[in-house]
DNA sequence: GCCATGGCTAGTA
DNA sequence: GCCATGGCTAGTA
């Protein structure tokens, strides 16, 4: 595994639970701020295989970038089940719910 | 809604 | 060539 791809695991592991990060954030903070779309890349093949919290990255829009039929439903669900709310139009406060925010506010 | 972006991998030589 | 992005613009109301 190449030291990119292994910083982008870490970084999603310590992503808590009712906290979220873009996909540019994980990005940004394994030391590649332009490789957003390789995070896209790494959730899709290593999610399964490494037990990662993959439901805890959204788009920089605070919105889910799944469709359906790819598991959305689910990454809501899941979402959900560890506070976080979703606004009118499916979308998260990143302010409240990014990685490092303070949700009580 | 368009399109530049980038690290990696599969697949070929 | 893949990919679960992101940022900027055009075009409407």
């Amino acid at each position: 595994m190449a030291p990119f791809t292994r910083a982008v695991v870490k970084t999603i592991r310590s992503i808590p639970p009712g906290r979220v990060m873009s996909y540019g954030q994980v990005a940004a903070a394994s030391g590649s701020p332009r490789g957003a779309r390789q995070v896209a890349r790494i959730l899709h093949s290593l999610s399964r295989k490494y037990g990662l919290p993959w439901h805890r990255v959204v788009n920089i829009r605070g919105e889910i970038a799944l469709d359906e039929n790819g598991g959305g439903g689910e990454q809501q669900a899941r979402l959900e089940a560890e506070g976080v709310e979703f606004g009118l139009g499916g979308r998260i406060d990143l302010k409240r719910y990014g990685h490092g925010a303070d949700a009580s506010e």
